[in-house]
DNA sequence: CATCATCATACTGCATGCAATAATTTGAAG
DNA sequence: CTTCAAATTATTGCATGCAGTATGATGATG
């Protein structure tokens, strides 16, 4: 009997999705980066339809934009989706911390540890890396809610956020500061509900912050304002 | 020059999306019901493949589920799933209501009351109608706040809300009271924005209680405690 | 009459091909 | 040397066909 080696073909598009998913999140994909079907498939060893079926799911998260006709690119969220963006994850992560501050379990604590450990390596060698394990940090948290459409939601967001922040963000440096992430764990081995949310926005705020998103109220750029102190007399 | 008859196929596969949805919401598709490829595509005049699309995003949506070599099926929550979507949907309908009441304007304020009027009529005529406008009522909400992402997620969550209605909740009854959304309207209108998210979590809660969806902490169906009252001395 | 194995049918999974549209190059004119 | 138009190439949109898997029917057997 052969060794099973057929793939769910559900599967396959997933496999696809989670692989740009991830090129993205890491930056080697930047807004605007075409993403031609054939080509798509050629490294991946598909054909277009499945690159193409990818393509309108990773769309319909948000993370992909389709024109007709013409190649689909990495999206470009605007200003006004990205902190949007980050204001559901706000509310959605507040609820994780509120959530997990009751339930989490000694063992998950220590997965929580290992991974912000991980992370503490790999902030020093490898930038990639390391902007993916502060993604999979919160990722991490949610699963750990068993609840699974939170999970999911959380999921979603925080790769938005991470798109955002590779539009608007400064070049890495520290979106997602490990000692915060840290504080967020501990507060959560104490149980202490209030504490966890209160790390949690504040650390979320922060990155958005980093990225210059959640400026309150955008500077509206009205042109008579912009140089009423240059008109002289 | 020739009338422009020439559909975006993007909007091929979401017009599909949005049909399934609609037919979903409104029960004409239950949960478990088969969705085969063609019979989708010719119901819709389109092949298989743009079916298969439209499928596939429903999927990630939640609304429909597929197996491999399997005919997908109208998704069949789980009691957890219906759950955490209901907890979800209120969190992110606050934020709706809190947004709103800040910076809703007179016209908005109409439209609401001219669609819960428009409820109030369908609530007598149409079964199917009064459910579908039930949902709209929160879609038309989450649009007026003018936050896309946000909008995006609220509509999807009142969609999938809407099938764990259709799997757990008692015949239509009065699945969305007309008149709690009466009352939403009302304390937008008076900008007041703790009532109106005081009025939208309880709304919610009290449709998902109607579905017997959020029963704190579901009974664990113990068999030792089942079975203690009929042990005899 | 019920149960199970075998076959036929239906349906999915996927690649490919054709038509239509955009992108790019080429070439001609200024 | 630049600019613009026409032709060429690249790419998308979509249906279809083939292979493989489930589903349902048929008939054999206890």
């Amino acid at each position: 009997m052969a060794v099973k080696v057929k793939q769910d073909s559900v599967d396959r598009v997933s496999q696809i999705c989670a692989a740009l998913r991830r090129a993205i999140i890491e930056r080697a994909l930047l807004p605007g980066d075409k993403l031609p079907e054939d080509a798509l498939g050629d490294s991946f060893g598909v054909s277009r339809t499945i690159a193409r079926q990818a393509l309108g799911q990773l769309a319909a998260e948000g993370l992909v934009s389709l024109r007709r006709n013409r190649k689909a690119v990495v999206a470009t969220p605007t200003i006004e989706e990205a902190r949007d963006t980050f204001e559901i994850r706000i509310a959605l992560e507040a609820l994780v911390a509120d959530c997990l501050a009751a339930s989490i379990t000694p063992e998950q604590i220590t997965e929580l540890k290992r991974h912000v450990a991980d992370q503490e390596v790999a902030d020093i060698a490898s930038e990639a890396e390391a902007i993916r394990l502060a993604t999979d940090f919160h990722v991490l948290l949610a699963g750990m809610t068993g609840r699974p459409i939170l999970e999911r939601y959380v999921t979603e967001v925080a790769y938005r956020s991470g798109l955002a922040l590779s539009a608007y963000g400064r070049p890495h440096s520290n979106d997602c500061a490990i000692e915060e992430h840290r504080k967020i764990v501990e507060a959560l081995e104490k149980g202490d509900a209030d504490a966890a949310a209160r790390e949690m926005t504040g650390h979320l705020s922060a990155v958005a912050d980093r990225a210059q998103v959640m400026t309150r109220e955008a500077p509206p750029r009205d042109l008579a304002t912009i140089l009423a102190p240059f008109v002289t007399s």
